[in-house]
DNA sequence: ATTCTGTCCTGTAGGC
DNA sequence: TGCCTACAGGACAGAA
């Protein structure tokens, strides 16, 4: 559920609060969301000092001083939550539990347990990370290049919308929303775009995304920032998980 | 090559 | 009250 709005709102508060805290110790209550083996993550993690934290697709990555990174895709209903004292954190779905310098705590909660944190001494080792599509703010998303790729698929624009090879970062709530506000069916073909569809298209995109993240994301279930505080944005929904029921 | 189906899990909502 | 089923819409493996 977490698309890139979210995503990039964790991260953008992760990157205020956890820069320079070093990791003190961990604890993993459930072996399920780790990737690889428990053991290993846990040495591996031990004593690293952060950097930075960055968002790739829906993939929040912590960058550690020694060039290391663990990656964190949220899935479904993951939570990265930040407070000083675990006692306020802890709760039935919290898997693992940093304890950082300075007493700040980071614990990983996930209802569903799709999630997984993984641990790479280099980025290119992450599949997901080598295969996810462009970044649809950033210049390489530009129109030129979404009439170019469209042309070549078949595929419903819906779907194509939500694969993250084609682009990054968008999943079903957020490719409705932007279908709707361009007026393109969810089921047209892609490569049928009128070129003025197209170009609703793109402006859709940029500035769905765009306001989603000014409102610091959409909790229509399990969403929450960094501060456990809900996003925004789905007041300003128009259609995802609106059809009317008789 | 692309598209579809099932899987990983838990919790909630709705029907009866 | 409680049992049962459908569904949530992320990624990937394997089948069609």
């Amino acid at each position: 559920m977490p698309e890139l709005p979210e995503v990039e709102t964790i991260k953008e508060d992760l990157n205020k609060t956890l820069k320079a805290l070093t990791i003190q110790s961990i604890k993993i209550l459930d072996e399920r969301v780790i990737q690889g083996q428990p053991q290993k993550f846990l040495q591996s993690l031990q004593g690293k000092t952060i950097k930075q934290v960055s968002r790739r697709a829906k993939a929040v990555i912590i960058h550690f001083t020694d060039q290391t990174f663990l990656i964190v895709h949220l899935k479904m209903t993951g939570q990265l939550i930040v407070a000083k004292a675990v006692q306020d954190l802890m709760i039935k779905e919290t898997k693992v539990i940093f304890m950082l310098s300075k007493n700040w705590v980071l614990v990983y909660n996930d209802q569903r347990v799709f999630g997984k944190l993984t641990f790479v001494k280099r980025l290119d080792e992450c599949s997901y990370l080598n295969n996810v599509g462009p970044e649809p703010l950033e210049q390489d998303a530009n129109v030129g290049w979404l009439a170019q790729e469209l042309k070549k698929r078949k595929s419903p624009i819906k779907p194509l919308l939500m694969n993250q090879m084609f682009v990054a970062g968008i999943g079903n709530i957020y490719a409705s929303e932007i279908l709707f506000e361009a007026r393109i069916s969810p089921t047209r073909q892609a490569s049928r775009l009128k070129s003025g569809e197209v170009e609703k298209l793109h402006k859709a995109i940029q500035d769905i995304l765009k306001s989603a993240i000014k409102w610091r994301g959409c909790s229509m279930r399990n969403y929450r920032d960094s501060a456990g505080e809900k996003g925004l944005f789905m007041n300003k929904i128009k259609v995802y998980a609106r059809q009317e029921k008789n």
